[in-house]
DNA sequence: ACGAGAACCTGTTTGC
DNA sequence: TGCAAACAGGTTCTCG
């Protein structure tokens, strides 16, 4: 999925085609996503102004002027897709919601694997929703330091990869700019995530910082089927190090190939030499 | 309380 | 070539 740099691309494609437009209709095809959409969601929204579209962890918040919010969350398969108001082409298999504006556009989610996210909250409730509570800090805001990572990764046994794709600890990371990031840092996936002083916190934190800055200026990268919201493609996976790389030689040693080891589940790829 | 693994779901790629 | 297993960007829930 979507990761931060990604949803980042997303949402300032969608901010500028929605920002001062009219909710004029949201069509509900298939509901059961993560979580059933409540039924009531379009009758809810429809109608009213947006006024800003914004990113919190890898959620999107589509804001709107009579203090209601949706809350939309791209899983692993997850796509928002703009159509143009001319744009008669058929609706496909999984587009399960479609949002119309009062110009005509419109944007279909679309989300093969079904574990996608899409709520009405209001304003003054979006701070205590479930899914935003005990997200940690985000990681391109200055307040994300050295200290602060220490302090949350501080006691904890699991690997330090693991650490990382935890939003508690910090919010916004996936798979793939967590491998990105490990290997900048030059610290291994398999450290235990208690093991990280101050020294290597704040060589992580900048790590992680560059690589999202360079993955957001890139318009994040395109997987797959992937495509942002303006319908051009990101371009960051050419500029993978480490991820997806099995086998090929270290981009910085060049002396040791990329390994890809298995944890909890998920693919890690990393330098063996150059990573500990 | 914490951490590892399963589960959710569908489509594509890989390996025998 | 064909079929089954493995794998895919995420998150929550259960179990030990």
């Amino acid at each position: 999925m979507p990761e931060l740099p990604e949803v980042e691309t997303v949402v300032r494609g969608l901010a500028r085609r929605m920002a001062g437009h009219r909710l004029s209709g949201i069509e509900l095809r298939r509901g059961d996503l993560r979580w059933r959409i409540p039924k009531s969601l379009p009758k809810k929204a429809e109608g009213h102004l947006v006024t800003a579209v914004e990113r919190r962890a890898k959620y999107i918040l589509i804001r709107l002027d009579d203090g209601g919010i949706l809350l939309l969350h791209l899983g692993m398969s997850g796509r928002l897709v703009l159509m143009e108001p001319e744009d008669k082409t058929p609706l496909e298999r999984h587009d399960h919601v479609v949002m119309t504006l009062d110009d005509g556009t419109r944007i279909r989610f679309n989300d093969v694997r079904r574990f996608g996210v899409l709520d009405y909250v209001r304003a003054e409730a979006l701070e205590g929703h479930k899914l935003l509570q005990g997200l940690g800090p985000e990681p391109l805001d200055p307040g994300f330091t050295g200290a602060v990572l220490e302090a949350a990764l501080e006691g904890k046994r699991t690997p330090l990869k693991a650490a990382l794709l935890d939003q508690r600890v910090v919010a916004g990371l996936g798979n793939i700019y967590v491998c990105e990031a490990l290997f900048y840092a030059g610290l291994s996936p398999k450290r235990l995530a208690r093991t990280v002083n101050p020294e290597r916190a704040e060589r992580l934190v900048a790590a992680i910082k560059d690589v999202l800055q360079r993955a957001v200026a890139a318009g994040g990268s395109s997987i797959r089927d992937y495509v942002q919201a303006t319908g051009e493609l990101g371009y960051f996976q050419h500029q993978w190090a480490v991820y997806d790389h099995e086998g090929e030689p270290c981009p910085r040693c060049g002396g040791s190939n990329i390994k890809r080891i298995v944890q909890s589940g998920r693919s890690t790829f990393y330098c063996p030499k150059c990573q500990r």
